[in-house]
DNA sequence: TTGATAATGAAAACCATTTCCAACTATTGA
DNA sequence: TCAATAGTTGGAAATGGTTTTCATTATCAA
């Protein structure tokens, strides 16, 4: 095992091997604080390593996602965006604020306290009544920022 | 004015015409409870009029979101997904259960009340923080749905 | 080493959505 | 009534993010 990096176990535990290309894109994702496109990804990957090919990114991310590491993100805005999962990264638990007309999206952290009170009660809820295994869930607000108010 | 549908005023109010082919795509939209891709929009309107092109699908749902008639959802699944707005539609306001292994949509109504306890608090902190004008929300629970879990 | 299996890059395919454009339709004001 | 104007339309083509294909290469266990 190269590195002993937190997400490393829990990969190779799916039996995947950690190469050089998939380190590269955890290395990414991690000195990110940012949402990031696959080709965001490709271009920050390329720079260290130009024979890493957008195949390989999108190949690994959804390895990423499957197992768990990192989070994908559909906003709206015609590519997907991806950053580590809330266990692998620095990042607090948030959701998302987003502006519809700029499209910029904002991480918050606020009312966390008072979402998990609810989430939790929803989240027995639904699954008690509808018989599903809850294990994510998704909070956007959408409006407008000020920047787009003012300009 | 050809009907008095209470979406028809909003259309125009917006100065859009209310034409044949927007109002099949609304009548098709109105008769549904589930959510519909354009490509469904676009099989159910033709069965009663052949000459209405998809292109005039996709032009139309725009409009209908920009006006508000209808609300547009991207569940990740490839396709955006449409269903006519709360003020509109006779289902009340609601959110989202999504399988992930079948990719199947569950509406629910539950926990509402308490919903709306945190969203406004949620709403009100974060207009106030960001500044941002928010005036919309979504909510997504996701999951493996009991005909998968056993399946 | 060796052989089996997994991972890779480049090019091509895919496919939902958008764009273009020429024809058509509704509205307006002489 | 009749243009002139502006809004709407369908089909074909383009777009662009993502996935598939396939031949080659890297990894790992024996
Ligand atoms: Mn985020
Ligand atoms: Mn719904
Ligand atoms: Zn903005
Ligand atoms: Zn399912």
């Amino acid at each position: 095992m190269r590195h002993c990096h937190k997400w490393g176990q829990k990969f190779q535990d799916y039996g995947f091997r950690l190469t050089v290309s998939r380190e590269a894109i955890l290395e990414v994702l991690s000195n990110s604080n940012t949402h990031l496109s696959a080709e965001d990804i490709y271009l920050a990957v390329h720079s260290g390593n130009p024979a890493i090919g957008l195949t390989t990114i999108y190949r690994t991310l959804e390895l990423l996602e499957h197992t768990g590491i990192v989070s994908k993100f559909e906003f709206g805005h015609g590519r997907a965006k991806y950053e580590l999962a809330e266990e692998f990264s620095n990042k607090k638990h948030h959701h998302h604020l987003i502006c519809k007309k700029c499209r910029k999206v904002i991480d918050y952290e606020d009312f966390i306290t008072e979402e998990k009170e609810y989430i939790t009660k929803a989240e027995i809820g639904l699954q008690n009544k509808y018989g599903f295994d809850i294990d994510n869930h998704i909070i956007h607000f959408y409006g407008i920022c000020p920047e787009c108010k003012t300009g």
